[in-house]
DNA sequence: AAATGCTTCCATCAAATAATGGAAAAACAT
DNA sequence: ATGTTTTTCCATTATTTGATGGAAGCATTT
C-alpha cells in the first residue's frame, strides 16, 4: 500500500499534489513561520478548509514538503553518481557540480529548504532529522576509505562544505546578482565558474599528494 | 548628534540596548518572522509596551538588528584585515579563517542574519541593502586589480563563496555536529581544519600560477 | 515638596492566523 | 435515477500577534 504521499506524487493532477508543490515553492521562499496556510491555499485557488482537509494541519504539509524535497534531492544524487562513475577524481567533480548546479537551479526551493532547516529553528517543534545524504556523498567522492565502516567526521564536513557552497548561491539568486553587478544569464554562468574554482583544487591536490 | 541606534550601543545597560542585544539572539534563531515582539520581551523581562516604546514597531527594530550586525560584522573585518595586511596569501588566509571563525563562534547570530538575508523572502518589504563587505574583503585577498577602478563580480562570487562557507559551519552549529558525530569542542576545530582545506588551495594555485 | 518629563506596566484593540463544523456540490457506485 | 462517499466551500471559533491608550511609577529639576 502506497503512503499519502507516495500517492500524492504519483499523480500530479491531484488536489494533494498541487498543494504540496505549492507548498514547495511558498515554504522555500518564505520559510515555514513566514508562510501562512492561506498563501498556499490562495495560490492552488482553494479555500484553507480544502487545503486542511487534504493535508492536516500545518505542521504536517511542512513535514510532507521536507520529506519531499530530500527524496527528490536524494534521486538526483543517485542519477549524477552513475553519471560519473568511474571517472578520475576532477572531472567527476566538474560533471557533478554542474549537473547539480542545474538541476537547483531549476528547483531553488530545494536549496532554500535544506539550508533554512540548518539554519533557523522553529518554534512549534517540528525537527524531524530524515535521511541524509552526506554519506553517499562522501563515498561518490572517494573520502571514506572502504576498510572504514563509517565516514569520518572529517569527510562529512568536507562534503557539507561542497554542498553548501553550491546551496549558497543558488539561495542567493535574488540577492547577489545585483550585488555583484550581474544579469541573471551570467550569474549561473559565473557561479559554476566560480564552483569549480573553490572547491575542485582542494580535492584534487590531496588526491595527487596521499594518494 | 548620535543616532539613537548609535546611544543604544553606547550603554549597553540602557533599556533600549538591552532589547536590541536580546533582538539579535532571538531573530538570529527564529528568523524575522519566527520571532514575536513577546518573545523578545519575555527574554528581556518586560512588558511589550515598553519594547515599542523603546524601538516602534517590529520591522523597526529588526531593521536595527541588520544594521547592528552588519556593523559588528564590519568592524571585525576591518580588524583582521590590519593583522593579515601584507602576509602572503596562504598565511593571510589561515589567519583569516581562524579569526572569523572564532569570531562568528561567539556571536552565532550574525551569520545566522547575515545567510538568512540572503535566503529568505519577508512578507513585509523590509529589505535595506545596507553596506556589504564583500568589495573591501576582495581587495583584502588581492583579488582585485589595482588597476580596475571597481571588483569584478567574479572576485566578488569567489569572496561570498569563503565567507558563505563560514557562516555556514557557523550556522549548522546545532544541526551538524550530532549528524557528522561530533562533540561540540571537536567540531569548532575540525570545521577550520575542513575550511582550511576547501578554501586556500584554489588561491593560492592561481597566485602561484597566475602572478 | 511640587512640578515636570521620562519610563514602565496593565488592559485592551484590531488584524491575522490555524483550524473546524457543517452545508452544498461533485464524483462515484449501485 | 438513487444512494453513498468524497471533495469543496462558507461561516465561524479560538488563539496569536502587533500595536496603542492611559494610568501608575520613577527620576530629575525647580
Amino acid at each position: 500500500m502506497a503512503t499519502p504521499l507516495e500517492k500524492a506524487r504519483k499523480d500530479p493532477e491531484s488536489m494533494k499534489a498541487r498543494i504540496l508543490a505549492v507548498a514547495h515553492r511558498i515554504v522555500g521562499e518564505y520559510g515555514f513561520h513566514g508562510t501562512t496556510t492561506r498563501m498556499i491555499a490562495q495560490e492552488v485557488g482553494i479555500d484553507i478548509s480544502t487545503l486542511h482537509y487534504h493535508w492536516g494541519e500545518k505542521k504536517d504539509l511542512y513535514e510532507a514538503v521536507i520529506i519531499d524535497i530530500n527524496k527528490d534531492l536524494g534521486q538526483k544524487l543517485i542519477d549524477v553518481e552513475k553519471i560519473i562513475h568511474g571517472l578520475p577524481l576532477a572531472e567527476r567533480m566538474v560533471i557533478a557540480i554542474d549537473a547539480m548546479t542545474d538541476y537547483l537551479f531549476d528547483c531553488p526551493e530545494i536549496s532554500n529548504i535544506m539550508l533554512f532547516r540548518y539554519i533557523v529553528k522553529t518554534r512549534d517543534n517540528v525537527d524531524l532529522l530524515g535521511p541524509e545524504f552526506t554519506t553517499d556523498i562522501a563515498r561518490s567522492m572517494g573520502l571514506t576509505r572502504n576498510s572504514s565502516p563509517s565516514t569520518p567526521p572529517r569527510a562529512m564536513l568536507e562534503v557539507l562544505a561542497v554542498m553548501n557552497a553550491i546551496h549558497n548561491f543558488i539561495s542567493g539568486e535574488n540577492f547577489f546578482p545585483p550585488m555583484v553587478r550581474l544579469e541573471r544569464g551570467e550569474y549561473t554562468k559565473t557561479v559554476k565558474e566560480t564552483l569549480r574554482f573553490v572547491l575542485i583544487p582542494a580535492f584534487v591536490k590531496r588526491e595527487g599528494e596521499g594518494l
